[in-house]
DNA sequence: TCGAGATAGTTCAATCATGAACAGATTAGT
DNA sequence: ACTAATCTGTTCATGATTGAACTATCTCGA
């Protein structure tokens, strides 16, 4: 008896996660490199794209969105602080929040990094048509949701 | 001017990457909270997937494979040794190879894990019909061929 | 055969993310 | 008004990942 049968390299929901992994892994890298002229790293650029999304942002509300720790916006706010790329201000009705804005520095810089980021993701995305592309934005959304519901 | 506009929220591409993205994360964390009863992180897991499919590859084979770095599999290795899971055969031509194999406890872990694996997999795919999932994968398959060639 | 260069694996220091424990601030129930 | 529970952010120890330097081995061409 093969038991390897019972293995799932024949289930294509199975297989087609793996590509999935493997493509994001894939960019994760070329952007990582892509960036590092720039002095950013990824996780710094995540979150300055959120904090200029929404200005004002509580670390607490980066963390969540970003689905990483707490502490880990306590580390990496300072480094972007010390580039002058964000600033940071006490909530005046909670003295615990603390409210997140890029500087005029910190935009220019994101500006500057999206264009990397784009110009990467739209080579890759550009394997696909613009409806294919969608379609697959839009399974993720449902993928997000389904493991939200849940918690 | 509103130089927001210049910024690409409201490129499909972006958006839709944004959303690979998410959707990843929670999976991953999703993964890595279901694994850890087996005593396996996902790391672990990904190289003993791959030394399951191919026996007898060598670190660096694996390393490759995973986009990783081989000092990463040289730090991996051991633990799963320690677990009895995987086991290290010198290349008998090749002195400087190391080619691995799955034990019985191994393959038996193996299986376990991968049940948990294919039961969220499963999941989170449901939300999407197999034509989408294939799409899916074949989006994400080029998306790598599109990276590997240009190194 | 010999030596230069390439390759596999290891070690190590540096970086990064994580979760638990903590302190201060706020909220809610009584 | 007061206490308990909750929430924000920080600190710290831990584990993961990386790339560079190193050793040992192999390959290839003169």
């Amino acid at each position: 008896m093969n038991n390897k049968q019972s293995l799932p390299w024949d289930n294509p929901r199975f297989r087609n996660w793996i590509a999935l992994l493997r493509a994001e892994k894939a960019v994760a890298r070329e952007l990582t490199r892509a960036l590092a002229p720039l002095d950013l790293k990824l996780g710094q650029l995540d979150v300055m794209m959120n904090v200029y999304r929404h200005p004002g942002m509580s670390q607490q509300d980066v963390a969540n969105r970003l689905l990483v720790g707490r502490s880990n916006i306590t580390m990496l706010v300072p480094q972007l602080e010390k580039q002058g790329l964000i600033r940071r201000e006490g909530d005046t009705k909670d003295k615990r929040v603390i409210r997140l804005f890029l500087t005029e520095a910190g935009e220019a810089r994101l500006r500057d990094a999206l264009k990397v980021y784009t110009g990467i993701v739209d080579k890759v995305m550009a394997q696909s048509t613009p409806e294919q592309c969608d379609a697959m934005g839009e399974q993720m959304r449902r993928i997000e949701e389904a493991l939200k519901s849940d918690d």
